[in-house]
DNA sequence: CCGTTTTCTTGATTCAGTCAAATCAAGGAC
DNA sequence: GTCCTTGATTTGACTGAATCAAGAAAACGG
């Protein structure tokens, strides 16, 4: 990596600190981790370190633009480092894990839905809900009634 | 409407009773309610109304499919009575009105990522965030910036 | 090394939503 | 029509994510 965190947190205007690289740090390694996961986390690296603090770090690393924030239904927030790339989620609904998925191809049709209703669109966010690997391995017989978490609505494959 | 909310609530095997009848009849009118939404205007019709009650009339009828829950990010969930049909969502950033816009041209592309990563997809969830025609008219001048909710990610139109 | 400014810490607070026990009503049986 | 069983609602306490505020600490330009 030829940018340091140091650099791309001073490029942003924020100052370099050590909670900020930690959670930095964290999310490197755990590319879609809740707040809590990041404290725990970031906690190996600097012990002292409050949850307030790591929202307050993710507060100013979403603000200008160095992660990302997502908010899957049912879920608490996640959090991401991959930035302008344009790409979606897979969310499984038995354990909540989250992969990234490529723009699929005809993604530019998803922008430009069929009435708009007076809205400008500057964003379109999708997510697709299914089961991952692990989750149907374990659980094939229920996959077909997903527990807790059926009716989403949506689209229907 | 030839079918009544009592037989349909009758024909999802759910007795038919005053506050889902009043949540039903909310969300009639107000196709996209938060539940504090729908505890004020349900208790016009019933006034000894629980803000639980309408917590529980929500998960049966969400569970039965007679309503769809959707939760936009930053906000609480909002539910709708519009299911079945594969439609998506319109959310203003900045007053958070929420508008349905039928399945956009291409939408099936929607459906099949380019790498589900093992996932098994069953659907495929679309928000398009922008602002509303009003929120325009108030702040054209803010638009560019949106207030506190600026960097959510994703596609970029 | 010092001072200013930002950032972190500590603690309290909000808000949406859930859980559990007790009461009450819907709708079938009689 | 009345009784009874089951399911729904009420009441109240509680969880968990996230925010706010005030004081302490650290960053970084001079």
């Amino acid at each position: 990596m030829e940018t340091t965190w140091a650099d791309r947190l001073r490029a942003a205007g924020l100052r370099v600190t050590r909670p900020r690289l930690s959670v930095l740090d964290v999310l490197a390694e755990h590319p879609h981790a809740d707040a809590d996961a990041i404290v725990t986390g970031a906690r190996e690296l600097h012990p002292s370190l409050s949850p307030q603090a790591v929202y307050g770090v993710l507060k100013a690393l979403v603000a200008t633009g160095l992660a990302r924030r997502i908010e899957p239904a049912g879920a608490p927030a996640l959090f991401e480092l991959r930035v302008g790339d344009n790409h979606h989620h897979l969310v499984c609904r038995s354990c909540g894990a989250v992969a990234d998925v490529d723009c699929a191809v005809g993604a530019v049709a998803c922008l430009t839905p069929s009435d708009t209703a007076g809205f400008v669109v500057d964003e379109a966010e999708v997510v697709f809900w299914g089961l991952c690997r692990d989750c149907r391995a374990v659980a094939p017989a229920e996959a077909a009634q997903v527990p807790e978490q059926d009716n989403r609505g949506g689209v229907r494959a």
